[in-house]
Parts: structure tokens; C-alpha cells; sequence
DNA sequence: GTAGACACTTAGTACGACGTAG
DNA sequence: CTACGTCGTACTAAGTGTCTAC
């Protein structure tokens, strides 16, 4: 059995963790902290650091933020305790029933460090459900760092308290007039709120969108009301409001260091209560607790309705879902109350509204990914991208076969199949037609995938926020005639695969691996391209060699997902300040060369460009500086030629969705790379629950 | 099998903090 | 100390995928 369990290499790379919520008294103190320790080592955690009874105060502290905080201890504990009804409220479930659905060996005992092994193993057959008895007649406060939760349906938490959600603060009027005609307008309040939201954008490109300003002119002119002066949104001058808007902004920035500070502080004092929630008593950060405030709606691409005005969201628009003994939220607005509250644990939501633009979809408020219930599911994700490498071989020899068969259906199964696996595309949803007009493999359109004889096939489309995916591959020769047949008597804008959708794919795709979807396919070909690229090509060599193989790789992967960023604004100009740099550097040479000539035939050195004479320097001295420059110029180059090659690549996405944070760490375990090195504060804490892998761990 | 409701993950961008070269 | 550039984070849009009801 693989068990790494604290060993002392984990240390070096604990992340801040996470505590439960002690409770109170002295005795369960101690308890605690004996069985805290013990199941966190057991677990591969590292152990609470000096685990005596004065700590337990710093376990009401949030570790990884090291914010300042806390909740009172008080009100803390007082919650929990209530709560601690509700946990026995799931005790209606017989002991039998849970034993039945534990893996056998693990029922005889109810040793932590079986339970452990087993979550690590397991927790993808979904074998092993969320067992508490072992706590239940104990003081003892289960961390739930690792505990397996399940599947679909299941429980997500036993009891959940948190604070609601807080409010934008209500708008402000400025009294800054726009002009119509060149003349000042008055407007209410609501109205000049609407104006100041367009008049803000003035320097952003949805300013030459005719759809951003035609949605705008709809929802505004509405509030204006029928009979307004104001009848031609190209008429309206907003100078004035975003000039004002500038000037806030400039005297924001001119404000002192202090005064920024206390306004931070303030800020963070307000809104602390709502940062946290407890969730089966461990202390766990809330992701998004501040309601969305108003604006004007920025689609990404084509977005058919950019511009429109995203109203104000109010406390009776919010449910709220929180645990049955939980205080329920006290609603920040006076007066006004939440539309809704419940108490379903088997979702993760603490609270949720519905988009105002699109009033069928809905906006939640989720932890943070630091949570355990988050890492737990993105561990549950890798473990079964994971499951998917000891499938991949049939799946791949399954639809080779396909390619030809007779059944079309069949055959389109087959080679989505293979676009999915070979180029990581995304399944492809269908859309709406009030949506961007984006596709993934499922709704390509004919027009998309070009057949370039004898076997290659280029692809253009938009896809996800509708970033371009361009590429030209070479496909096997049954995937091209196939595509080609796909093609025959269609116009540009067919589907491409028209017996396909998601759901069908999906459906053949879970025929061959349990829980198996398009998706697990993008996760698995970043994940395996990582732990293949870092495995071949890491060499010895100083840390930062290193760091640069796994940038390399980390790059690789972030193409194969086409993930891309905007070139930002300065890249030219830090080229070309870049390029001037060299030639410069070039000059310096060339001159030391000239130097190094004379200075070897025991003439004295030009003078320089001031026409001043330069030292006497030897030749060695001279040789030296010669190198040192070569080397100077030779990284610049480098340096330039990654920062080209990455201007439009994006890592961060990969390393945050689709890398497994095992490899990561594993290799830094193997090659001592601080882990730091490779992942920020934030990465480190959603990855806590990786953190103790065994430095052998292959994906 | 299909549409819609629902829940959750994945995505790029804006912006301020922070570090560092000059 | 300034200016520049990078980094970290908050924000919220845009995907995926499941389930249910017909």
C-alpha cells in the first residue's frame, strides 16, 4: 500500500491547513487534538503542528488566509452546537444500511487508517459512503478533509451554517449631467445610474458594438420613459460622466497608503461575517458572497444580448439554503426579506438567484476551492480521468473500428470520439439562439472542418468565449473519408455531425467506462501530457532549470486546450524595447571584440562613443566580459522568444482545471523543486488535499 | 428522445498589489 | 523613489452534464 502517510518530505509541503471548529471545553480539547492528529497523519496529513490545548485557539483562525478575522469563538461554537442536532438528524439512517455500502474489509474495523487508504482508493466506486459512526458517540470532530463523499443524489453535508449573502452598496447619484445636443440633461437618479454604467465603457471595444449600444438604448430608453428629451442614444454626449469617472478614479489612486489601508479595513470588517461557513463544523471559505451589482451585460463574442442592462438583484430574489438548525440569515437589506430558504444537503449551493438576463438560468454562491467539498469532487475528477487511462486502449481500438461502419450514427460516434480524445475539443452543447454562436465537437458545423487531400483536416471554429481554434491536423485516412462523407450534400452551415448530440455521445461514451463523458477526455490528455513531459524531459540541473521544463510542459498542455489571453496592450512596445536592448548589447560586443583585437596585438582600446578614453583592460579581462555579454544576449533572446511564444497562451487555466495536482507535487517531491515555486497561495490551498502524494505518484 | 430545470466546472479579463530595475 | 511589468485575485460569463417530465 502506498502510504506516504506524514512522511517527512509532506511537511516541506503542507499547505496552511485547515482545522475544524474545536469546541469548547478543555477535555475535548485534548481529545481533539489526539484524534486529529492521528487521523491527519493517517491520511497522509500533515499533523497539526504542535497540537497542544493553547493552539486551539488559533483552530478557530482561518489558516490560509492568514486573514486577521475570526468569527467571535463564541458565536462560532454556539452554532456549531445547535447544529449538532442536525447531525444526528442523519442517524436515521440504520448502522446496517451504512455498513452495507462500505467495502467489506472496511467494516470489521473502524480503524482511521483503513478509512484513509480507502478514500484514496475507492472513492470513485462509490463504495464507500460518508461514514460518521465512528464519530457519532464520540467527542470527536471528524475532519473532513478527505472524507469520501459520493455520488449523485448524496448527501453533499450534514449540517451548514453561514451568514446569507451581502449587497452591493446602493447607488450613489453624482448629479454630473450628460448632454444631449450639446445641451445638460437632467436625469433621476435610476436613470443617470444607467447612463454612468454605458458612460464608464467609453474605451472598451463594445463601444463599436451597434448590438452593445442598440441593447443599451432598449433597457435605457425604458427608464427614460416614452416622452424623455432624450429620443437618439447618438445624440448623447457622456464626456462629462466618464471624465468624472476618470477623475475617481485618479483620486483613488492618489490617496495615501494609509488611507487605502483603513478603506480596506473597513471594507473587510463588513463583510468578514459573510466570508466563512461552517460546514459539518469545519470552517470553510465562502467563493462568491457578494450578490453580482448591477451593469451592463458583457457577453463575450457575438453575444446577442451585450449592452442590456443587468438589473439590481434584491434579498427577494435570493434563496437561501442552509442547514435545518442553522439561525437563518438575518437580511442585510431592512425592511426587504430573502425570496426563499431551504435546507437540501445534497446540494452544495449556499445561496442562489436567477440571472437576470437570462431569468431561466441561475447564479449561485458556492465555496471557495479551497473547501473540502470542492477539492474532494476535483479529486473525484482526476481520479477518474485517471480511470480513463486504463480504458483508453479499447475505447481508441473501439471506435478505429467504427470509422467504417455501416451504421452512421455509429460512425459519427466514432469520429467525435476520436476529435474528442485526439484534439481535446469539447463536447458541444447545443446553444440557444440568444446565446454567442459558438460550437464544440458535437455542433461543428460543416463549414468548420476543411479536408485537406490526402489526410489532413482544418479546423476553424469559435468555441468557449469564443476564443478561435484554429488548427490543421493530420487525421487517419477512414477519420478523413468519413469527414468527407459527413460533408456530402450539405451546405456550410450543417451540423457536421447531424445524428449527434452531446447526450447521445455521452450515453455510448459511459457504455465503455463507468461515469465516462466527453470531458474526462480533456482532463486526461492534459493530466497524462504533464506527467509524460515532465517525466522525459526533467533533467538534473538548478531549481530553475526545472521550473522552466514544467512551464514548458504546463505550455504544451495549455495549447492542446487552446486556452488564450489577449495580447496585452504593452507587448509591442516590451518587444521592441527588448529588440533595442540586444542591438545595444550587440554594439557592446563588437566594441569588446575590437578591444580584445587591439589589446592582444598590445594596442590601447578605441575610445568610446563620448570619445573618451577607456581603460586598459587585458585581454582575459576583456575575454570575461566578452562571455558574460554573449550570455547576456543569448537569454535575452530567450527570454523574448518565450515571451512571444506565450503571448497568447493562457497556463493558468490548466494548471487550475485540468492539471492533477499530484503530479505537481510528486515531481517537486522527486526533483526538489519547492512546491512554491510552481503553485501561488491560492493553488496551494485548493490543492491541500494533494499535497501528501507520494513522491512516486504517476498519473 | 427531447426540452427545460438544475447544479456544478471551466474560462478569460480587469485591476490592484507587489516586486524590481533603473 | 518611480515606472514598469508581473502576479494574484475577484469577477462573472460560458461551458458540461444530469435528471425529470412528457
Amino acid at each position: 500500500m502506498k502510504s506516504s502517510a506524514g512522511t517527512s518530505s509532506s511537511k516541506l509541503y503542507g499547505s496552511d491547513e485547515k482545522k475544524p471548529l474545536a469546541s469548547n471545553s478543555e477535555q475535548k480539547c485534548s481529545t481533539v487534538k489526539g484524534k486529529l492528529e492521528k487521523s491527519s497523519m493517517l491520511s497522509g496529513k500533515r499533523p497539526l503542528d504542535k497540537g497542544n490545548c493553547s493552539d486551539q485557539s488559533s483552530a478557530k483562525k482561518p489558516k490560509i488566509s492568514d486573514t486577521p478575522t475570526a468569527m467571535k469563538s463564541k458565536q462560532l461554537t454556539v452554532k456549531a452546537e445547535k447544529e449538532k442536532a442536525d447531525e444526528d438528524d442523519d442517524d436515521d439512517i440504520p448502522i446496517s444500511q451504512r455498513i452495507k455500502k462500505s467495502p467489506p474489509s472496511n467494516s470489521k474495523t473502524s480503524s482511521m487508517k483503513q478509512k484513509a487508504a480507502k478514500v484514496v482508493s475507492s472513492s470513485l466506486k462509490k463504495l464507500n459512503k460518508k461514514s460518521k459512526k465512528e464519530f457519532k458517540n464520540s467527542k470527536y470532530i471528524k475532519s473532513t478533509k478527505v472524507s469520501p463523499s459520493s455520488g449523485d443524489g448524496q448527501k453533499k453535508w450534514s449540517t451548514l451554517v453561514h451568514n446569507g449573502v451581502i449587497f452591493p452598496p446602493p447607488y450613489k447619484p453624482h448629479g454630473i449631467k450628460l448632454l444631449y445636443d450639446g445641451r445638460p440633461i437632467d436625469l433621476t437618479p435610476e436613470q443617470e445610474e444607467v447612463a454612468t454604467m454605458f458612460a464608464v465603457m467609453k474605451d472598451t471595444d463594445y463601444m463599436n458594438k451597434p448590438q452593445f449600444k442598440k441593447n443599451f438604448w432598449e433597457d435605457w430608453s425604458k427608464l427614460l420613459g416614452k416622452n424623455h428629451t432624450i429620443k437618439d442614444l447618438d445624440k448623447c454626449d457622456f464626456t462629462p460622466i466618464y471624465e468624472w469617472h476618470l477623475q475617481e478614479k485618479e483620486k483613488k489612486k492618489q490617496m495615501s497608503s494609509e488611507e487605502k489601508k483603513a478603506l480596506k479595513e473597513e471594507k473587510l470588517k463588513q463583510e468578514e461575517k459573510y466570508m466563512w461557513a461552517i460546514v459539518d463544523r469545519v470552517k470553510e471559505k465562502v467563493g462568491n458572497f457578494r450578490v453580482e451589482p448591477p451593469g451592463l451585460f458583457r457577453g463575450r463574442g457575438e453575444h446577442p444580448k451585450m449592452g442590456k442592462l443587468k438589473r439590481r438583484i434584491r434579498p427577494s430574489d435570493i434563496t437561501i439554503n442552509i442547514g435545518k438548525n442553522a439561525p437563518i440569515p438575518e437580511c442585510p437589506i431592512p425592511g426587504e426579506s430573502w425570496k426563499d430558504i431551504k435546507h437540501d444537503n445534497t446540494v452544495t449551493w449556499l445561496a442562489f438567484w436567477n440571472d437576470p438576463i437570462n431569468p431561466k438560468e441561475f447564479k449561485y454562491v458556492f465555496l471557495a476551492a479551497s473547501s473540502s467539498l470542492k477539492g474532494q469532487s476535483d479529486k473525484e475528477k482526476y481520479e477518474k480521468a485517471r480511470m480513463l487511462k486504463e480504458y483508453i486502449k479499447n475505447i481508441r481500438a473501439a471506435y478505429t473500428k467504427d470509422f467504417t461502419s455501416k451504421d452512421v450514427t455509429k460512425r459519427q460516434i466514432a469520429v467525435a470520439t476520436y476529435l474528442i480524445d485526439k484534439l481535446a475539443l469539447r463536447a458541444g452543447n447545443e446553444k440557444d439562439d440568444d446565446e454567442a454562436d459558438t460550437v464544440g465537437c458535437c455542433t461543428l458545423k460543416v463549414g468548420n472542418v476543411e479536408c485537406i487531400p490526402p489526410n489532413k483536416l482544418k479546423f476553424d471554429f469559435l468555441g468557449k468565449d469564443s476564443i478561435q481554434y484554429v488548427n490543421t491536423v493530420e487525421v487517419e485516412l477512414p477519420v478523413y473519408n468519413a469527414i468527407g462523407q459527413f460533408h456530402t450534400g450539405k451546405s456550410k452551415s450543417d451540423d457536421l455531425f447531424d445524428k449527434l448530440d452531446t447526450s447521445k455521445l455521452n450515453a455510448h461514451l459511459k457504455e465503455l467506462m463507468p461515469g465516462l463523458t466527453a470531458k474526462v477526455f480533456r482532463t486526461y490528455n492534459a493530466s497524462i501530457t504533464l506527467d509524460e513531459m515532465l517525466n522525459k524531459e526533467t533533467k538534473d540541473g538548478d531549481v530553475a532549470e526545472k521550473v522552466v521544463i514544467y512551464q514548458r510542459a504546463n505550455k504544451e498542455v495549455a495549447i492542446i486546450c487552446n486556452h488564450q489571453r489577449s495580447i496585452s496592450k504593452s507587448h509591442s512596445a516590451q518587444m521592441s524595447r527588448l529588440t533595442e536592448k540586444i542591438t545595444e548589447l550587440k554594439g557592446v560586443l563588437k566594441e569588446l571584440k575590437i578591444d580584445l583585437d587591439r589589446a592582444n596585438k598590445g594596442k590601447p582600446p578605441l575610445k568610446d562613443a563620448d570619445g573618451k578614453q577607456k581603460r586598459n583592460l587585458t585581454p582575459e579581462v576583456l575575454e570575461k566580459k566578452i562571455a558574460q555579454t554573449n550570455a547576456k544576449i543569448e537569454k535575452m533572446e530567450r527570454d523574448m522568444q518565450t515571451k512571444e511564444d506565450l503571448k497568447t497562451v493562457a497556463l493558468g487555466t490548466s494548471k487550475i482545471n485540468y492539471l492533477d495536482p499530484r503530479i505537481t507535487v510528486a515531481w517537486c517531491k522527486r526533483h526538489e523543486v519547492p512546491i512554491e515555486k510552481i503553485f501561488n497561495k491560492s493553488l496551494l490551498a485548493k490543492f491541500a488535499w494533494a499535497m501528501d502524494v507520494d513522491p512516486d505518484f504517476r498519473f
